[in-house]
DNA sequence: TAATTCACCTACAGGCATTAGGTAAATTCC
DNA sequence: GGAATTTACCTAATGCCTGTAGGTGAATTA
């Protein structure tokens, strides 16, 4: 009896076992297993671990993509820096492990024919309202990324989990900030440490 | 003939093949033939693989700690803030593997024992001079906690090398801007949104 | 110098990734 | 509709890794 699959199948089922037990943890056994079929015969579908982690990554980074370009729809400044943040984070805490497989390193070549240049692009629309010029632009991509990508990563880990006020609380108050300070970001021709 | 070893003298070990090779990549068998031993021989002086993680893990958290509390010393404000930041930032660059160690999951009662709770203590003592009351001194801890962790972990995983300007220039700025935010933190007795 | 400790060893079992080579089900072609 | 081809899936075997059991000899202590 033939079960059916292919390389899109198993990614996805592999997706789901790493949002169960950790992207760390998704073996080609356990994968194997849940798919009803033997450990070599993932091998016509994907190359290897390697292969199937990396196909794992571009699939969360293409629905991450996809989820952001449809909340961003129709919405600019402060509303728009709350969707992209909140795409992130919600997708994280629903799905642990695609998130984790998307912080998964990618040759050149495959990083630039995946999703990330779309998350690049979303992240400079999101900033259109805030007019800056370059390269504070791309400083404040750096900035947001780095705010996002780390709140989301500690939040995951329970890093705000033991502590009043709650981890909710905090996250408004960020956004607030960033909104803030992105309004009033210091314009700097000549900043003599740079 | 014995090689003189012990728990502490394997942990080294373990971090520095861990920066040269990755956390994720340090096994008991590379170990073992670095240090010229069986690897039946790691187990009298660590549980396994998961202990020797866990102890490289704290051994990172408390020297991340002690760089800190030296370089805090004596610095106030934009300075103390810096300094913290770059703590983070050269470590990691510095000891990639041990950084990615200090990042390993631990149990809450390893937690509590660990150098996490000091770190907690010295980015408060940084946000003193900026006088902010509870819960926004919280949200700022847990912000520039974000910011710190997520620059680094970007810029290690090289999401900013391949494009102009250096990231050592949005570095600087970065810290600049999250100095301006915290002087002008707006104190909020009663937001509606919370 | 004798007893004890313990750092290190050999030997083995189990789990996982990977490859080689075979079989039968699905598809394509005439 | 039957033959040829493709391919999804299989069994079998190898090698690396973690982890355990039990032994040996060097260092330490009495």
């Amino acid at each position: 009896m033939r079960a059916g699959l292919n390389a899109e199948r198993v990614t996805v089922a592999g997706a789901d076992l790493a949002d169960e037990v950790g992207f760390g943890e998704v073996t080609l056994s356990a994968l194997a297993e849940r798919l009803g079929v033997k450990v070599a015969s993932l091998y016509s579908h994907v190359a290897g671990l390697g292969d199937l982690q990396t196909r794992i990554a571009l699939l969360a980074l293409a629905e991450l993509a996809d989820l952001a370009a449809g909340e961003l729809a129709g919405r600019a400044g402060r509303d728009a820096l709350a969707a992209l943040g909140g795409v992130f984070r919600d997708y994280a805490r629903e799905h642990p492990g695609r998130y984790a497989a998307a912080q998964h390193p990618l040759d050149h070549e495959t990083a630039l024919a995946s999703a990330g240049p779309r998350h690049a692009a979303m992240t400079r629309a999101v900033l259109r309202d805030y007019h800056l010029a370059e390269p504070d632009r791309t400083h404040a991509v750096r900035l947001l990324g780095s705010v996002f990508h780390g709140y989301v990563s500690l939040e995951l880990r329970g890093a705000f989990s033991h502590s009043a006020p709650d981890s909710q609380e905090s996250w408004v108050r960020v956004i607030d900030s960033l909104d803030a300070l992105l309004r009033s970001w210091p314009t700097t021709d000549d900043d003599p440490r740079t």
